[in-house]
DNA sequence: GAGACTATCCGTCAAGATCT
DNA sequence: AGATCTTGACGGATAGTCTC
């Protein structure tokens, strides 16, 4: 169990223990975040297709031993790499760079394609779509979609006005609350995309233990046979 | 069946990384 | 330099399994 896992079902313990009732979050997403977790978690379930399947990552990391013996030339930029906070696409992308097959992280094609490149990013419908499309929230949360069938923007997401044609603390107070609403779409959908790379991230690895776990296996039996071979015979 | 435990998901915040 | 993106951490929720 990880350290996470452990803080929250700790945490999770003592308010279950503690309380009956859940309390609201602050901004009133308690009902906000059941209804998407209900449904994306279901999708998600069931929509792990868009990830590259386990055997073509595989395949993609058998090549990569090729590859692998340049990474001595390479120790000086991983290590400048390592000193930053590690991005699961450039990772990815850097991984596939060097072998090619290796499945790239998308980037957001939907900025260049899209109406709306803010509100309507790449992300794959299999796996992030709720059985509605839409995500429902509940108090002076707006309801809005992903992907808006009609409109360029969601609803409740317009388009800001001029700075300088607002007057009235009413029409700024507007203004700022719309641009944290968008803020907030904005990161809702960032971490989402960064949960999606860093699982592909994952599997990419996972894959290539394994693949690395056969190789080694074949060379200690080689080497083993080699050994018999090379041997003297002392009967 | 109820409660405990576990796994997984999501949204949000904050801070660092990257872009313009 | 400021805006935007990315991601770790955190807290809340749900579903499945186990134990009593």
């Amino acid at each position: 169990m990880s350290k996470c896992s452990r803080k929250k079902y700790i945490k999770t313990n003592i308010r279950q223990m503690t309380m009956e009732t859940v309390e609201p979050q602050q901004d009133g997403s308690v009902t906000d975040s059941v209804a998407e977790s209900d449904s994306a978690h279901m999708q998600t379930q069931a929509g792990q297709n868009s990830i590259p399947t386990l055997a073509q990552v595989a395949t993609i990391a058998e090549t990569d031993e090729s590859a692998e013996s340049e990474g001595v030339i390479d120790s000086h930029k991983r290590r400048e790499i390592l000193s930053r906070r590690p991005s699961y696409r450039k990772i990815l992308n850097e991984l596939s760079s060097d072998v090619p097959g290796v499945p790239k992280i998308e980037e957001e094609k939907s900025e260049e394609e899209g109406p709306a490149p803010n509100l309507a990013m790449a992300v794959p419908t299999s796996i992030y779509q709720t059985s509605t499309g839409q995500y429902t929230a509940t108090g002076d949360m707006p309801t809005y979609q992903i992907r808006a069938p009609t409109t360029a923007l969601p609803q409740g997401v317009v388009m800001a006005t001029s700075p300088g044609s607002l007057h009235s603390p009413q029409q700024l107070a507007e203004e700022a609350t719309r641009k944290r609403e968008l803020r907030l779409m904005k990161n809702r959908e960032a971490a989402k995309e960064c949960r999606r790379r860093k699982k592909e991230y994952v599997k990419c690895l996972e894959s290539r233990v394994a693949v690395l776990e056969v190789q080694n296996k074949k060379l200690i039996e080689e080497l083993e046979t080699l050994k018999d071979i090379c041997s003297p015979k002392t009967d």
